[in-house]
RNA sequence: GGCCCCAUCGUCUAACGGUCAGGACGUGGCCCUCUCAAGGCCAAAAUACGGGUUCGAUUCCCGUUGGGGCUACCA
């Protein structure tokens, strides 16, 4: 692929990566996974066994974040992608952390299926997967150390009647807000309830004064420090919420970039107040444009296919699905489009991401896998089409033996006409199968002459005395029968067509003939099969 | 409703004050040709609108409009 420049590291924003400060005094081991049965990788390099912390370095982490509340969406799957590229980009660690604390929608089902999308995109984590709700002793400290230093409290006021007033207001049309009722509770009173047995959740003290930060792709942010609400940081159930739990997990694994969607924007004052609230540094924050359905909405099922597991699925290929997520809300600066893995990655830079909303459109990814379907070494190639054959039934051992560089011929003939892999079985059907399957339409259309019959024997008969069967000899053949017959070539060619493949379409008709080998196309042209 | 963000061909995008506003997908035409593809060439197609700033705005500022996001004891 074109070697070609890419736009310069001379950023738009150029944010030093600090190192985050390990501010977590009594660190916990990471408790094991298996409250759910499955386990995952739940070793944590942060610390190790003996609780002596790691060597600080000032090397870029980066984490993709999923729940698996779903599989894995276009959308989440470019979100990785591009923490993944930045990672390798910059010599950095890619960390996979499952953000599994919503109990009731997550599954490990949904983890497995996410884990399975990312590694047939080829995004191999570095770290984790890890498990967000193992960390919640942890999280749940965070929130107590918030309580005892100030910045946050507990909150008896019941839910119901809070969303009610939230109701109200937004039937007024006008903003709610936490009032702040239980701020002003004195800590005996606190204590009092508590012991009592009433329920509590604890809310973060938004502090007063406007939140501004930049972010490495949209630019200066500000939010009005009143337009934020005292949110939850635990709920009365003791399940702490995403934002704690976030902000906990990133300053525990030491992230430097946070690269995610950009619907987190409005989230990430909330996270920077915490970060504040506990002395740690801020990571850098980079938020993606979204990726949006055909009416430019937000991706979503009535799109049709949107995970990522559906394109594999429809016979789009991995290389192809990944060049194609990468210029969603990317640039190289130039007109570069096909990227291999390392010209990606050499490429790739924040500064190149756009601030714009995407279409997805799936007509240029169609376009992505045609263009590398087309380069496909042929061993990958097979490797890739094998399951599909197995599926429809066509597939037989010697394709990688004895009938390899015969496999390897005709599925040249396909490339050029294969948009996906799904299509590759549909027309080798025809190469595999003994019988002719007749379409009565390609019948009518070229062997309703009957003299058609005559003249696509009496090129078997020809074809037949060929001392040698080439493209070049067969070529001549039929020219030259057509010419004595006073026929056209084509007519010759699309009757003999249909005698062969039973269809109107096909790819070159001497290239098919040479596939299908001198018996059986002579047979075939001597005998034309029913009808 | 409030808050935040965004705005170049239908779609993905290039342009970082001066270009005939470039490329790609898709669309149309032509070429190639035994059909279908692939490939090659050509074409149509955009700076949302209104004000500024400037010698000069796609580019900088303001407003309007439009779009998206957030607005939970979801993540």
């Amino acid at each position: 692929m074109a070697k070609a420049g890419c736009r310069g590291a001379a950023g738009r924003f150029v944010q030093q990566n600090r190192i985050l400060e390990q501010h977590h005094p009594g660190a916990s081991r990471h408790p094991s996974s298996s409250r759910r049965g499955k386990r995952f990788s739940s070793i944590s390099p942060y610390w190790d066994s003996t609780g002596i912390r790691r060597r600080m370095t000032n090397q870029v982490r980066v984490r993709f974040a999923p729940s698996p509340t779903g599989y894995l969406h276009v959308g989440g799957a470019r979100t990785a992608l591009f923490d993944w590229l930045y990672a390798r980009k910059t010599g950095g660690v890619f960390i996979l952390r499952i953000e599994d604390t919503d109990t009731e929608r997550s599954s490990d089902e949904m983890t497995t299926g996410i884990l399975e999308s990312m590694t047939w995109l080829g995004l191999t984590w570095d770290e984790g997967p890890f498990l967000q709700s193992d960390g919640v002793d942890r999280h749940r400290a965070t929130a107590e150390r918030l309580v005892e230093s100030g910045h946050a409290y507990r909150c008896f006021c019941p839910a119901e009647a809070i969303e009610q007033k939230r109701q109200e207001a937004a039937a007024r049309k006008t903003d709610f807000k936490y009032d702040r009722t239980c701020l002003r509770l004195g800590p005996e009173e606190v204590r009092g309830r508590l012991a009592n047995g009433e329920k509590a959740v604890i809310r973060f003290k938004v502090p007063q004064g406007a939140v501004t930060f930049k972010d490495a792709v949209i630019g200066d942010i500000t939010i009005a420090g009143e337009t934020i609400e005292d949110f939850v940081l635990v709920r009365s159930n003791t399940q702490p919420t995403y934002h704690l739990s976030v902000v906990s997990d990133d300053i525990e694994m030491r992230i430097t970039h946070v690269i995610r969607g950009a619907d987190h924007v409005n989230n990430t004052p909330k996270q920077i107040l915490l970060y504040q609230a506990l002395g740690a540094t801020l990571p850098v924050f980079a938020h993606v444009p979204l990726i949006l359905g055909p009416d430019k909405t937000r991706m979503s099922k009535r799109h049709g296919a949107t995970s990522v597991q559906s394109y594999a699925e429809q016979g789009i290929i991995p290389e192809a699905f990944r060049n194609f997520l990468a210029l969603m809300g990317w640039s190289p600066g130039n007109d570069q489009e096909l990227f291999d893995t390392e010209e990606l990655i050499r490429c790739f830079s924040l500064e190149g991401i756009s601030r714009t909303n995407a279409v997805f459109n799936p007509e240029k990814l169609a376009w992505f896998n045609l263009q590398y379907i087309q380069k496909l070494p042929d061993e990958k190639l097979i490797a890739y089409v094998k399951p599909e054959f197995e599926k429809a039934g066509l597939w037989k051992d010697e394709f990688q033996t004895e009938k390899y560089a015969w496999f390897c011929s005709m599925l040249a003939l396909l490339r050029p006409r294969a948009k996906t892999l799904l299509e590759f079985p549909r027309q080798a059907r025809m190469f595999i199968i003994d019988a002719v399957e007749f379409d009565p339409a390609a019948v009518e259309k070229s062997m309703n002459d009957p003299s058609i019959r005559r003249n696509l024997a009496a090129l078997g008969q020809r074809l037949e005395a060929l001392p040698d069967f080439t493209h070049d000899a067969v070529e001549a053949t039929i020219r030259g029968l057509a010419t004595e017959l006073g026929i056209k070539p084509g007519a010759l060619m699309s009757g003999a067509r249909v005698a062969l493949t039973g269809q109107s379409v096909s790819p070159g008709l001497i290239e098919t003939m040479l596939v299908f080998g001198r018996e059986k196309t002579i047979s075939r042209l001597l005998h034309i099969g029913p009808q």
